[in-house]
DNA sequence: AGCACGCCGACT
DNA sequence: GTCGGCGTGCTC
């Protein structure tokens, strides 16, 4: 064939998915859209390849989208495009990623950019794979005759011909050091090599020997495997009490998708603290999953993404982010904990991973499982109303039994002045401990005590940024604020009354829970697990090991504690405060709290010993902790749904929130006021506010909130776009969209 | 997101 | 007189 004008002939030939000339190329930035580029006749360009061109002078990489419906209100004239510089070698994105992210783009009313930003992982992924080097046998050609050591000879011995080794790996196999390998090098017996494109993602065997399912597991396990094999869009919700085998099962639906040859992605809501997952999966599966969190390091990141691109990485376990990793052929997405606002993504591009992940199994024809002991309203719901196939596991696997649940009423059976812990509850852990067995104190507050206040003038300690008390952190002599990264050391007199030792720390945080076990039970081995004491991955795995082994025998923790862990030997937990979550006007405040206290409790008795929780209440009557006691979750979600249907509050209705927010008070009053006077009406469509934040004040910002609620059959979106336009904000003040709110705050 | 262009304080 | 502070605005 001819080169130059005939190529260019030739490409006009082609049927018009878009222009020849001109394609809409998006940039990984929150633009308002695509950007429109000329395509150089030497150039071969498809929808979805990764390209590079150049913006504002600046070298970019983007991904060719497809020609939007509608052109742009200004098109860019043909003479004043920028040209597309490169093709990128890297698999295009697919289509089903593309339409994902124009979708999530939509939804949350993000600039498409933005979305794309999170698909990209790092622009460092799209560059070629970098090649290790290796060593590889000489071979003949070398009619040298060099010295031959007994090092040289188990070298040798390691390697066959036409395979290249790591260098280090080779060197400890041999027993040698690297400057072996040097010296044979030079002396022509082996030759370096670059290591063949490594793969570091091992295919887990879907017929590895796995756990014997149950009869129930075995069932379910069916369901989802026939889902799987069905090849389409279907989303199932897999529920059971703790311990039921809920994981299990749905690792044998990732058994399916890998016999499908197809992908599977697990979202778990915090990866960090996963430690005994990833041991599961390995015994499910012989060898680890590929991981992405943000706490990889870029290089695992870089290579993670190449090779779920590349299809190397079979499965995937991840937090959120992961949902929009470039899977070419994704069969199976499991959202583990769905009832968890961790898959809440709240800044950003505001989103729900766990909704968005039904959005892309429908995208790809995959099948989507959410999973929860504790299941949210809005997948209930939705199992009800028949959208999702509801699966139940109704029975703890190996006939352990659920721990009875009690309350302590602190009105009749309070602690002593100043201390936390009831006489009933400390009678409890004291016979615990004393039978060998371990026992768990639960608190949902970090630090030594929530508030330092004055205790001559009253004066109350606050963040200088945010509405919020500092929080005494007593180990680290500092109080601090849990919202923004303020931090101060306790000072010696009052800074407004000027009292000498007159601040008294006010309420209960772990660290003081700690002081008043250690006062009780000075014997006993304490552990404390909180965020900011198992700083990462390695060190919540290492605390885990430590409680299974019986080296803790009283642990104090903050709601990390309830995340899926595994505690064969520990019979009793102790709730110190139940009434925690309950306080302020939340929506979800009952359901999450009964969902944090239910899987709290289910830490308790999993193995042969049945186990015992306590509720510290001051309202033993909520139906909360009825709800507890009786572990009839079902009847009271009922019942929250029977609050909110009326109101059409979600799941019955639509929320979507604006906030607000200025570093000058005035002006995000007057926007927020302004956004108030111009707010939509109409039949089923309601706004409520302005009002402000319940952090009026956070990182030195001052805030205000409108929430808009509607029907369940009208779409927020349009409502919020023909809002958002009618009002200027001006460029001090910033107004982000939350649709689909899960906090109040 | 960058990186320019733009108007007001302390220096050679 | 300039060097430079980072506030607004544009990038096909």
């Amino acid at each position: 064939m001819q080169a130059g004008s005939g190529k260019r002939r030739d490409m006009k030939d082609t049927p018009p998915v878009f222009s020849a000339q001109r394609v809409k190329v998006l940039l990984p930035l929150p633009l308002s859209g695509a950007y429109d580029y000329r395509v150089p006749a030497e150039i071969d360009i498809h929808p979805g390849d990764f390209v590079t061109a150049s913006l504002n002078h600046r070298p970019m990489i983007g991904v060719v989208w497809d020609a939007g419906e509608g052109s742009e209100a200004q098109p860019v004239a043909d003479h004043r495009l920028k040209p597309i510089t490169g093709v990128l070698p890297a698999p295009p994105m697919t289509p089903s990623l593309r339409r994902f992210i124009d979708w999530v783009a939509a939804y949350t009313l993000s600039p498409p950019g933005a979305v794309l930003r999170m698909a990209m992982g790092s622009t460092a992924a799209l560059e070629p794979p970098t090649q290790q080097a290796g060593w590889t046998l000489a071979g003949p050609g070398s009619n040298r005759q060099p010295r031959m050591t007994p090092e040289r000879q188990r070298v040798l011995a390691q390697m066959q011909p036409g395979r290249v080794y790591a260098g280090a790996p080779l060197a400890e196999a041999a027993g040698v050091s690297l400057g072996v390998l040097r010296g044979m090098a030079d002396n022509g017996l082996i030759r370096p090599a670059l290591l063949p494109h490594a793969s570091r993602f091992n295919r887990p065997d879907p017929e590895h020997p796995g756990p014997k399912l149950g009869g129930a597991q075995a069932e379910a396990a069916a369901r989802l495997v026939a889902k799987v094999a069905a090849r389409q869009f279907a989303v199932t919700l897999l529920t059971g009490v703790t311990g039921s085998g809920k994981t299990e099962v749905y690792l044998d639906a990732v058994a399916e998708a890998l016999r499908q040859g197809r992908q599977a992605l697990v979202l778990l809501p915090e990866i960090a603290l996963s430690a005994q997952w990833l041991e599961r999966f390995k015994a499910r599966f012989g060898v680890a999953p590929a991981l992405w969190h943000s706490e990889v390091t870029p290089r695992t990141r870089r290579d993670t993404w190449r090779a779920v691109a590349e299809g190397e990485a079979p499965v995937v376990v991840g937090a959120r982010s992961a949902l929009f990793l470039p899977f070419p052929d994704l069969g199976l997405i499991i959202v583990d904990e769905e009832h968890e606002t961790a898959f809440k993504q709240e800044d950003g591009v505001v989103y729900n991973a766990r909704d968005m992940a039904v959005v892309r199994a429908r995208m790809a024809s995959a099948s989507c499982v959410l999973v929860s002991a504790t299941p949210s309203l809005e997948s209930l719901t939705n199992a009800e109303t028949g959208r999702y196939e509801a699966l139940d596991l109704p029975e703890r696997h190996g006939g352990a039994s659920l721990p009875a649940v009690e309350t302590i009423d602190l009105r009749r059976t309070p602690p002593e002045r100043g201390r936390f812990l009831s006489p009933p509850l400390i009678e409890a852990v004291t016979a615990t401990l004393e039978r060998g067995e371990q026992a768990m104190l639960f608190l949902n507050r970090r630090g030594y005590a929530p508030l330092t206040l004055c205790r001559h003038c009253g004066h109350r300690m606050r963040c200088p940024n945010c509405t919020a008390w500092l929080v005494e952190h007593r180990a680290r002599r500092q109080l601090q604020c849990h919202h923004c990264g303020h931090a101060e050391a306790p000072p010696a007199e009052c800074p407004e009354c000027g009292t000498a030792n007159s601040l008294v720390a006010v309420g209960p945080g772990v660290e003081r829970v700690l002081e008043e076990a250690a006062a009780h039970w000075p014997e006993a081995r304490r552990l404390v697990m909180a965020s900011d004491t198992l700083p990462g991955p390695a060190a919540a795995g290492m605390a885990a090991q430590q409680i299974q082994d019986r080296e803790v025998d009283l642990i104090i923790g903050t709601q990390i504690v309830a995340k899926g862990w595994h505690f064969p030997h520990l019979t009793l937990v102790g709730v110190v405060d139940a009434d925690l979550g309950l306080a302020g006007g939340d929506l979800r405040a009952a359901e999450r709290t009964v969902q944090l206290l239910h899987q709290v409790a289910g830490r308790a008795g999993r193995a042969e010993a049945p186990g015992r929780v306590l509720l510290q209440s001051f309202s033993p009557e909520h139906p909360v902790m009825g709800a507890l006691i009786s572990g009839d979750l079902d009847a009271f979600m009922a019942e929250e749904a029977a609050i909110r249907r009326p109101g059409h509050w979600p799941p019955f209705g639509r929320l979507a929130a604006l906030i607000v927010s200025s570093e000058d008070e005035r002006e995000a009053d007057r926007t927020a006021r302004d956004l108030g006077l111009a707010a939509p009406g109409g039949e089923g469509v309601q706004v409520l506010g302005p009002a402000p934040a319940p952090l009026a004040l956070l990182r030195g910002r001052h805030r205000r909130r409108l929430l808009l609620k509607t029907r369940r059959e009208v779409a927020v979106q349009p409502i919020l776009r023909e809002w958002l336009a009618r009002v200027p904000v001006p460029n001090s003040v910033r107004v982000q969209v939350d649709v689909d709110p899960v906090s109040f705050l």
